[in-house]
Order: structure tokens, then sequence, then C-alpha cells
DNA sequence: CTGTTAGCGCTTTCAC
DNA sequence: GTGAAAGCGCTAACAG
């Protein structure tokens, strides 16, 4: 604490010659509701103003019973889409009033459980969370205890909780149609193995779409590790190519990146060897020789909605169940441009 | 606040038998030091546990005068050069006791006055800050109160205080230098308008360079402004190729990034039109053909030692000055390969 | 209209 | 060895 030397209500309270509840009034605005003399109440501003008075919000805090803050776990603030999240989230928790404190997860159950607790004990007034695989222990513990929150990105099967989140399978069916549709049919999917139940959509999307155009038996899936994600990228992309599939559906934005690498190194020709749509624009494409076909997550939308979501059980003391699945949009370029017919 | 339903000390003390003291000497390991019976410490942790008692951050806080709390203010959470070193802040903080809090500046002198306010009003122990334009009477302030501070990134001139910063001259310095070696001569610089202590050091690194190869008339600066950067970009670019510069110098990522997009859309050929060196790295370049020398910033060794700086501060309650230059290295690649003789 | 007082949850001095 | 009590800075019920 860095105040030592600041002024506090008593002083405030003492230099005006008043008491420290008429301080306390008059700083909060309520000098109407306790009527206030009017003289009384200037000179207690003047003097709060000359004191340079701050009141300390560890001592507010504790004595209201609320931070106004809310504490928000991603899984890597340093990630692009996350550092975007997290922006977003800043930007609408101080519209409300409210402070948002950032700590990444490291899509590890522990770290979850440790920066949960650390959330707590600075006394946040609710939670943001973006589960990784094996959190459904702490985030049900969250439940039991009461804490206010709200999953953002995925939400936890089983789990009945607020969420915001992509419509995952419907961007995985509509990203497979639109390849459908430009002619392609020998289409793979490259995504993560685990349990992510965003990903899970995106598959499931996937799927439903090959089905859909009778293509069941096309339909092949690799599912990369998150460690090392560069190397098991790199052999998918070989056995893609290997099997003679025309189209590639990268499940995330980082699978995208490592997907693209290698087929830039294998001087595959994107679209005409290969199509691609990946998750996620980002400047990283802009230099690569075919603008990216790919799916647009609603990041603003999904972030605010989550602040919304959250600050609106906190003020209105109701808990209620939000799940919200918010529908991005395909973002058409050329690298899934309609299939040229092979000579 | 969330843990209404929550045991407090008095709980625990109530349900031992014993008083709130002895907890919470118990609970902060301080039983040697006053002699508590170890039978009784025993019991007071075992129901402190069974209760599932977390003390109140608040209140805690409130009586030690300290939050273990670190605010951050960089200029926008969200762009990956600050994105990096938050996460890198999030890790060293966390591992030396204390909590970050981040914010945004926007790089505006009012938002940045805001969000240090907001900050003190949290309490924090002290600022890590990147101080934009027009921030340095928000700065003075910090130090007339007495505030721990450190600058990260950028210092501000004619203002003693902490701070971590590259070694911008000789940043500028070194890839110019390295330029002139690879047998380039005509060398501009992109970079921007305002007086970014960080910028004007690269700058005067790229003039010193220059004289230093008796180069001086060929000294061009392209300040271009914060906004619409990428307009201003293409039309420096522009005027680099109208004046027959053989080589180019990006002060930061965000400018080589545009320099880069409208050279890629002009089909000027890199290194052999022009040779680039950059700020900075990023998978951004990954797809562009040819591989980017740039100078990169140790961004981990930087916030690292910028959260050093500012504990040492807190624990030694010492107030020092400590001023940091680090020194990055320049990464060379193809783009700035050896210059060809025109034939 | 204004002051007194209790108390948020915790730590620590001091007395027993 | 242990407990009572003060107090961090603030709010708000209550009394006047």
């Amino acid at each position: 604490m860095i105040r030592k030397n600041n002024a506090s209500l008593k002083d405030v309270a003492a230099a005006a010659g008043v008491s420290t509840s008429l301080v306390s009034f008059v700083l909060n605005g309520k000098q109407k509701q306790y009527r206030v003399n009017k003289d009384v109440a200037e000179r207690v501003k003047r003097i709060a103003k000359e004191l340079n008075y701050k009141p300390n919000g560890l001592a507010k805090s504790l004595r209201n019973g609320s931070t106004k803050t809310i504490g928000v776990i991603v899984s890597d603030i340093s990630n692009q889409f996350f550092a975007d999240i997290a922006r977003h989230i800043e930007s609408a928790t101080e519209e409300k009033g409210y402070m948002a404190l950032f700590a990444s997860s490291d899509e590890n159950a522990g770290n979850m459980e440790k920066q949960v607790e650390r959330m707590l004990s600075k006394e946040v007034d609710g939670l943001i969370l973006v589960p990784c695989n094996g959190s459904k222990d702490t985030i049900e513990v969250l439940s039991e205890r009461n804490v206010p929150f709200v999953l953002l990105d995925r939400h936890i099967p089983g789990l009945k909780s607020n969420y915001v989140t992509l419509d995952n399978f419907k961007a995985g069916y509509d990203a497979t149609m639109h390849l459908l549709q430009q002619g392609y049919s020998k289409i793979s999917m490259v995504s993560y193995k685990g349990d992510l139940v965003n990903i899970y959509g995106r598959e499931n999307g996937y799927r439903q779409a090959m089905r859909d155009a009778n293509l069941e038996e096309e339909i092949s899936i690799f599912q990369v590790p998150m460690e090392d994600t560069a190397r098991h990228c790199r052999k998918a992309v070989h056995s893609i190519i290997e099997k003679g599939s025309d189209a590639l559906l990268c499940a995330t934005n980082a699978i995208t990146i490592n997907c693209l690498r290698h087929i830039k190194d294998s001087n595959i020709i994107i679209p005409d060897d290969l199509a691609l749509v990946g998750f996620d624009g980002g400047s990283v494409f802009d230099f690569f020789y075919a603008p990216l076909t790919y799916f647009d997550q609603p990041l603003e939308l999904m972030a605010r909605k989550s602040v919304d979501v959250l600050v609106e059980m906190l003020e209105s003391g109701q808990s209620m169940m939000q799940q919200i699945e918010i529908a991005g949009k395909l973002i058409v370029r050329e690298s899934s441009a309609r299939k040229k017919q092979k000579k």
C-alpha cells in the first residue's frame, strides 16, 4: 500500500471540523439523502480536494462487501486470441464500473485451480473463466460455493453453468459446407487431441456436413496433441497429402499457422493442390500468397456478453442460468476458391 | 465479495474454542514464535481445513498495509508486444508472491492518468508503467506522492526515475551498421511521429551510424503518425522507392508490417530492390517469402527486470534509482542479404 | 442536520 | 501459552 502519507476520511473530517459520517455522506453524493447542510458539504468537498483525499478502496470494499473486481482466467494472455478477448473484457468491465484481473491457466487444471484461489483471495466479485481440460472439479466447487462465474469460449459438458461460446457446431458445419459447395469433397480436418468442448463442436459440425453430403467415408480428422503442435501438424499435413485430400479444415488459428508453414515448405499450392479454411484471421496471414478463408469468431461480442451476464448476476443478486452460443461468420477468400477441374 | 458463506477467523476460533489471535498465529506459521501449544495448533489447523477457511485478502491487506499487488499499465494489452510483456510480468510477479493488475492506456495521457488512479484506488503496492506521450505530469505526481514505480520500454526525458528499456540507440545503430556492412548505403528509416523516447533513441542510433559511415547526407527519416499508420506507411514506402533508397529500417513491428504490406502489393522485391530490417519478430513474417532480419528485443528480460526493480524497492523499503538499458540483438536473415551489384 | 458507534476480517501488542 | 482489545479506513444505522 502506497498512500501512507495520504489523507484519510478522518483527516478530512478533522480538518473540516465535522464527523467522518458527514464526510462519507458528502463524498459519496448522499448529501441529499442525508440532508447535509449545503455549506458544510461545500467545505467538506473543498477540504477533501485540498488534502487530495482518495478513498481507500480496500477499506471500502471490506466494508461494502464488494470489490467491483472481476477475475478473468484465460489460457494464455499472450496468445493473440485471448489477448484480444482480454482487451474487450477490459473495456466492457470498465464501462460497467468494474475492474478486470487477468491470469493465465496455461491450459493446465492445476494452474487453473491455483489462479482461481488467488482471485478469490483477492475477493473478486465474480469470475470469467476459459475452462481447460480437467478443470471440471475446480469449477464445480465454484458452483457449490456460490461464486458467480461465467464460462467463456468453452463450456463444460455435464455441468450446468452460465457460458458464452461460439456456436462451434455451426462453425464447423458452415466451414465444411462452404468447401463442399466450392466443389471439394475429400475434406480432411486437423484439430486438437483432448476433450475441449469447443473443438469437439467444430469436429461434429464437420462430420455432420460431410454426412449431409453423403461423404461419410471421406471423414478424416487428425488430432494433434497440444504439445509440440508444430511437428504433429507437419505429420498431419503430410498424411493428408498422401491420402489425396483436396481440402483442409483447420480447427484453430494455431493449427492453421502450423499447417500452413509446412504447406509452404512443401510447395503445396493453395488452393490448387489443397483448399484451406482456418479459424480466426490475424495479420499473420497477410503475407501468405493466398488470402485465407477463415471462420471469424465474434470476439468482442463474446467478451462483452460474458461481462454482461456476470455483471447482471452480480447486480441483480439473482442467480440465473444463461447459456449463450454466438454464431460467427465465414470470411471467404482465395484459399477456398472454387475447385478447378484437373485436366 | 463472494464468500459471505465462508468461515472467518472468528468462526475457526469459535469452533476450536480458542481466541482469534491463536488462530491467526497458527495459520500464519507463527506458532513457534508465539509458542503455541502443539495440540492446539493441530486442532486449529484441522478445524480451519474442515471449515474450508480462506483468509480474506482485503482484511489482511488493510491491516498489513500491503496488497501484494502490482499495477501494470501498458499501451494496449492486445498488442502482441505488450501481451508478451504482460505474460512475462505475470509470471515474474507470481514467482515473487505478487499479483499483477493490467490495464491499457491506449497511448493516451488522459487514459493513463485514469488508469493510474484506478490502480491506486485498488491500493497496489507499486506500478510498472509504459509511459505515453504527454504522461510526464501524471508520472511526476507519482514521484511526489512517493508511489514506487518503474517505467518500462520507455523512460521520460528529464524525469529521474527507475526504468527498464531496450538500449534503443544501440539497436538503431547496430541495425543500420549491419545494413551498411551488407553493402547498402541509401538507407531510409520509417518511424513514428511524436516524442516517444524509445523511437528517438532508435532514430539517433541510425543517424549516428550513417554519420560514422560518412553518409550524413543520405539520412532520411519518415515519421508516420500513430493514427492511420497503414496509409502513411504506404506513402512513406512510395517516397522511399521514388528517391532510390536501397534499404529500409523500420522502427517498430507495426511499421514493419504496414510497410511490408505495401511492399508486397507493389511488387518490390526484397532484398533485391530494397533490403529491410524491422523490429521484433513474430509469426507474422513466417509467410513472407523473404525471412526478415529484425532487431530482437529481450522482452522477457525487460519484463522480469522491471518486476525485480520494483519488488526490490517494495521489499527493501529503500528508494533507489535503477536505470537499466538492455541490449537486444539483431537476428540476421535474408531480407538484408549482401547487396548484389547491379549489372 | 450532525455525531456516535459498531463492525467488515484480520494482525499484533500487551497483559495475564 | 493464551486472550482481550485496539485499530487499519470506511459506511450506515441510530440517536439526538
